[in-house]
DNA sequence: CGGGCTATTGAGACAGCTCAAAGCTAGTGG
DNA sequence: CCACTAGCTTTGAGCTGTCTCAATAGCCCG
């Protein structure tokens, strides 16, 4: 799908929460200084650690934001879709990117420079009181997958991670909700925090249990109430014995 | 030390970077809505999940902000200190605390309303925006954490705690860099994620290299540059060829 | 000088990782 | 339309870093 820069702007600024509130003048203002550019699915938009030139306004597809160890391990840290501002946030710190950004499929975004998104902050008050209570959403979410990753187990991470992208990125269909992205196992272990030996045993298992339905690069939940269960109820080792002997 | 609500109102503005570019006469309408309080060694700020009554800009003491998980491990968000804001940032998202606030020392606070607060962000533009450049500051430290979690083993996320704290809370002493805060070995397992007798194992060890000194609550850094060779180089398996060989 | 944290140390268990080897699946080009 | 191939997934078999648990020792304050 082909669409004007008018149109694509328009688009992508009634999606955004970022833009509620600003008057039409303002708008106007806004969509002058954001330029149309396309991604292939598998494209960087930037690289970690260089030098910020551009920021993203997202119109449409998605992007994963990762970061890479020494030793090549990755991390996702966010997955963005239509309406979500990348590059930005955590750069209006120090200048560099902290993350490479990655098309997962073919991308459609607005980029403006940094200079122009700063003088737009200055600008329009409500844009940085609105970007304030993005990024303040962002931090809740990274808090809580900090305690995931250091008190639950790979299998409740797993349970979690699915759960976040359900609510992020399901789409309803008639088996039940699928996660409308093209996601590997590798992917997935890297938003759980596992390996994706572990995420594949995992998916199968709950695939038996009729809780999933896998596929490649595919999942869609079957049973949602169970998969909350595994995330919230599930217990440390085995689940059933309860109390080796009370034997009053 | 006791100061006057007006000293102490100045003391903390004066060290927030939070309120730089406002004029004199901002500052006396943000001061007239801030409220001073006094928390003992230990004492709750306010606690995880309740709705957010106030926020607190930190003028003495340090609180550290904490999640609990359901089986009582708790993991440590941020250590923050003079100068600093206490509960606002990802409160602007949904209005209840995102974590408990529990002081390491004695605490001088002051409280402002979310009501106000967020008052004062329409009011204050400046004062929006550089919030935003600290929150992303704060967004970068956690995801930094977040890969360091999932991609490197205790020891090394050990040591990358160690130096963080060093950079935030350290204090230059004969011995070499002291952590400036109360600080147990549970605590440490809770910043870097692990358990509080890898710590001390770990702790010991390097102390025996000469790294460190540690105490009953207490670590000086005396080879800062070994403890940064140890955050970023050390690999994976076994690092030195140390192995003294049984025989030539 | 006792009581209560805090820290150390050893021994054992295990979740989840690593590595290796197939098995699938979806494109691609002849 | 069918082989071919590349990337994704599954499955099995160890291995080990780190946690758990238990017991002891040390330090500080009342």
């Amino acid at each position: 799908m082909v669409l004007t820069r008018e149109a694509l702007a328009l688009s992508a600024f009634a999606r955004a929460p970022l833009f509620a509130g600003l008057g039409q003048a303002d708008l106007v203002d806004l969509a002058a200084r954001f330029h149309p550019h396309h991604f292939a699915r598998d494209e960087a938009l930037f690289h970690e650690g260089h030098r910020a030139h551009a920021y993203y306004l997202m119109a449409e597809g998605r992007v994963k934001i990762i970061q890479t160890s020494v030793d090549g391990a990755e991390v996702i840290l966010h997955l963005l879709g239509p309406g979500e501002l990348v590059g930005a946030l955590p750069n209006l710190d120090d200048g560099t990117y902290p993350g490479s950004a990655i098309a997962l499929d073919d991308v459609s975004a607005l980029s403006i420079s940094p200079a122009d998104f700063e003088a737009l902050l200055e600008l329009h008050p409500r844009l940085a009181i609105n970007l304030l209570h993005y990024a303040a959403g962002k931090l809740r979410s990274v808090h809580s997958r900090l305690r995931e990753l250091t008190t639950e187990r790979a299998e409740r991470r797993l349970a979690r991670t699915l759960s976040r992208l359900a609510a992020q990125i399901g789409r309803g269909v008639e088996a039940g909700v699928l996660l409308d992205a093209p996601l590997t196992r590798q992917a997935l272990a890297e938003l759980s925090g596992t390996s994706l030996f572990t995420v594949s045993r995992t998916l199968k298992e709950w695939e038996r249990q009729g809780v999933l339905q896998v596929g490649r690069e595919r999942v869609v939940i079957v049973n949602t109430h169970a998969l909350a269960t595994l995330a919230d109820d599930l217990p440390l080792p085995a689940s059933h014995p309860q109390r080796p002997l009370p034997h009053a």
